[in-house]
DNA sequence: TTTGGAAGTTGATGTAGGTTAAGAAATTAG
DNA sequence: CTAATTTCTTAACCTACATCAACTTCCAAA
């Protein structure tokens, strides 16, 4: 069933009874989006707790010179959203984009409340993974910070070993923060070692 | 009595009634922190969220260069912690340090669990808190990925307006990501328009 | 199978911000 | 009140990365 690796993914925080499963599965859709199409646009209000269970989304800003900046990758097993705008509803400037065909389960901000009061231990798993994200970002911006272009690149390879291969360059670059210029000039030069 | 600007703050969020404030405060110890002193270390394991009543607290890190990179400021009615270690209890790498003398609540680790346990609303009130944390985090990287440092201090400005004259220049500098030499630079030309 | 557009490479040149250093101003300690 | 220390300023020089432009490689659509 389509639905297992979301269960997976909770049960690694929380355990949920047959009966609290049955209930939190009603409230999920899933949706396939086709490569290079958008799940969700700047300036949309976000509605959506988007968990991928195969292929790969990407989350990004324009600046405004019209530049794109990788806020985060989603592969399979991952959460994406729009977070100011999913718990503002107001528009936000977030585009969600797939990198490949992808087919994500879709949990409403509506759905998502009510499941609070009905399963209380779903708001537990919301704050638990809101928390490591929260983690991981500050540690990214500690990162950008502090770090060479080169030293952030090593961490995303270590990070996210998989996706090195799959990802175009340019995108890399971009959640690294550099231009893709600079980004394969870096490359040249650390493959050389 | 010295517990309400915190039951103030969360009841931004969520509504305890008698027994539950009763309850929550019970868990709660107060601390006073000399001007230079350090509430937390790096390399120690942070086993409190702080919220500060009065004063001034700065999270920050040391790199590898010994540079101090200020991570967040906590005046009073804001919560400061180092999230990675509070949540994993291993050693962080975050300095809490206060501006001035401070006066801070601390609600331990274990107190914060049980708390979660007995009064579920809690739990709530931390997952918005986190979330917002983390909005403003993403935002914060995003800006630092797109803006100059001219444009990252026009909005630290308008963000926190009290404390532009309270803290010392290097510390702001720090927060935006500049060296102190250019921060200075920077705002004596932006004073001349 | 061809072809047109996207992705990646490479080179020349530009710039935001860093580094070092030294003096001036402001705090703090005694 | 003074000395000592920290903070801030200013200036000369430096570097990591950006920009622009031309070229090459790759791949997806017709």
């Amino acid at each position: 069933m389509s639905f297992n690796l979301i269960i997976q993914n909770i049960s690694k925080y929380i355990k949920l009874d047959e009966g609290e499963e049955q209930t939190f599965i009603k409230h999920l859709s899933t949706k396939i989006i086709k490569s290079k199409n958008n799940l969700l646009n700047g300036g949309e209000v976000c509605k959506y707790s988007t968990f991928v269970i195969r292929g790969c989304l990407r989350g990004f800003t324009f600046d405004k010179n019209g530049n794109e900046h990788v806020q985060d990758f989603a592969p399979p097993d991952w959460w994406i959203a729009d977070m100011y705008s999913l718990i503002t509803q107001k528009p936000g400037n977030i585009n969600i984009e797939a990198l490949e065909e992808t087919e994500v389960i879709l949990l409403s901000k509506t759905s998502q409340e009510e499941l609070y009061m009905q399963i209380p231990k779903l708001e537990r798993f919301f704050r638990i993974l809101t928390e490591k994200s929260l983690v991981a970002n500050q540690q990214r911006l500690m990162d950008n910070m502090t770090l060479t272009a080169e030293e952030r690149y090593h961490i995303f390879c270590n990070r996210y070993p998989t996706l090195i291969h799959t990802l175009p360059q340019k995108h890399i670059a971009s959640y690294i923060g550099v231009t893709p210029e600079f980004f394969s000039r870096m490359r040249t030069k650390t493959l050389k070692k």
